[in-house]
RNA sequence: GGUGAGGUGGAUGAGUGGCUGAAAUCAACGGUUUGCUAAACCGUCGUACGUCCUUUAAGAUGUACCGAGGGUUCGAAUCCCUCCCUCACCGCCA
């Protein structure tokens, strides 16, 4: 969520940052300093007001000490004569508020000014490729062939189980994702993120500090007699450890890491987009986060993006780094860049990684503030990003390391795997 | 799920209707002292939203906040109701 000053600063130039997201109802801008201004009459009165009534009681309190029954009832008329007034203002109050806090919640974050514009993900920058694209033979099947044939993931049975989209791992398909899983957090702690098991399902309150509510409530499946939500990230849980903190300034930047399941409702996709393991409602996913000073956010982006490559080449896949346009970034992000593998059988590139600056987009909502060098509270930046998501790792590894006598693994995941071809 | 006890500032913890935005202690921060460490002493030490003042910083001031939301009262941390959470015991259970 946006502060108001930063709207109220900068007007011309906020309208301008979100037409590059094509956001559609600029003039929202105006209606929300103009609710502001509102709710600032609004208080000033009542805290007049209010103020009347404090020292009136204190006053009887005194009167009445002294015995002074007379006058102790006399202010009690005008006491009751304020709080008449109180009473409308304070609904009033509330309904504007109310309306300010729906208002600015539907502001998307502001891009960055390194945002190219754009309307799809076909206007967005490939920053730089990696990785070699292997010479398959004209044999060479898509993944979920592969998985059929080393007998690695049972969809029908996951379909039976649950529904489509909840794969059903199996053997070496298990135990892959267990070695990739492992290998994906040592990685990550290593490069000093601390390891966090978090709750996979969510309150209200915490899927609104990270902004999937109000934005994204149909992507979530929703435990309607608990109102939980099952957690479509482990951003989620994870950052809103944070929620409603102040920080030292030498906690930050605070680094985390978390291993959960994600589970995403994917409504409306369909044919060779969900095929195999390209999108499924239920998968494993390894996330890293950080919280740190607004100064260095764009230097710890990097550094995320240098990380999460690394772990790439690694995993000796080809993949490219992109940097998304306006129309296809986040609510919340104000710079994106996707990480994309591409899968060789398919001739296709998965997104297996986006990496996010948020600035404070999410700590102004989540209220994570740090005492910064003055020792002035001030907002936090929050980044994330997938290091990674492993559904299109796994079909990426298997359709470019397919081979005759079997799938050749990435060296780095041998003593994970427990051995060197699948 | 049942019964009981609780939820107060960074921590411990006092506070059962007005003098309490909140004692005391500890921690933290600044200073004095000191060869260093320790100790002692002095000071500072909540958040949010307003208003005034100032170029800003700072300052002054108002309102709200003692788990959350309602209620009683001229006045609520304190009394009442609902909910949430924590702890203990019981039940169930991986």
């Amino acid at each position: 969520m946006l502060q108001v000053n930063v709207l109220r600063g900068n007007t011309a130039e906020v309208k301008e940052r979100l037409a590059v997201k094509r956001f559609a109802q600029p003039e929202l801008v105006d209606t929300i300093i103009g609710l502001d201004d509102e709710r600032k009459k609004l208080q000033a009165e009542f805290d007049t007001t209010q103020a009347k009534v404090n020292a009136a009681s204190k006053e009887i309190g005194r009167l009445m000490g002294q015995g002074n029954k007379e006058g102790a009832e006399a202010l009690k008329q005008d006491v009751a004569g304020w709080k008449a007034m109180l009473e409308p203002l304070k609904e009033k109050m509330a309904t504007v508020e109310k309306e300010l806090q729906d208002t600015l919640v539907i502001l998307p974050n502001l891009p960055s000014t390194l945002v190219p514009a754009g309307k799809s993900a076909e206007d967005n920058v490939v920053v730089r490729e990696g990785g070699n694209k292997p010479d398959l033979p004209k044999d060479a099947v898509p993944h979920w062939d592969l998985i059929k044939k080393y007998d690695l993931i049972d969809f029908e049975t996951g379909a039976k189980i649950t529904g489509s989209g909840f794969p059903l791992y199996k053997g070496k398909g298990a135990k892959l994702q267990r070695a990739l899983i492992q290998y994906f957090l040592d990685y990550n702690t290593e490069a000093g993120y601390t390891e966090y098991l978090p709750p996979f399902m969510v309150n209200e309150a915490s899927a609104f500090a990270t902004g999937q509510l109000p934005d994204k409530e149909g992507q979530m499946y929703h435990a309607k007699d608990d109102n939980y939500f099952l957690i479509p990230t482990a951003e989620v849980p994870v950052t809103n450890i944070y929620r409603d903190t102040i920080l030292k300034k030498e906690d930050l930047p605070v680094k985390m890491t978390a291993y959960s399941p994600c589970f995403r409702r994917e409504a409306g996709s369909f044919g060779k987009e969900v095929r195999g393991l390209n999108r499924v409602h239920q998968f494993e996913k390894v996330e890293i986060i950080q919280i740190v000073e607004p100064a260095t956010s764009y230097a710890v982006l990097d550094e995320m993006v240098a990380h999460v490559e690394k772990l790439l080449q690694n995993l000796e896949l080809p993949y490219r780094i992109l940097r998304l346009c306006g129309g296809d970034m986040g609510f919340t992000s104000a710079l994106t860049y996707d990480f994309e593998v591409f899968s060789a059988a398919q001739e296709r590139w998965l997104e297996v990684s986006s990496v996010s600056n948020f600035e404070s987009y999410q700590t102004n909502r989540m209220k994570c503030r740090y005492k910064d060098a003055d020792g002035k509270t001030q907002l936090t930046h929050s980044l994330n990003g997938s290091s990674l998501a492993l559904p299109r790792i796994v079909a990426c590894l298997l359709e470019n390391n397919q081979a005759t006598d079997g799938i050749k693994l990435p060296k780095v995941l041998h003593r994970y795997f427990g051995a060197e071809t699948i």
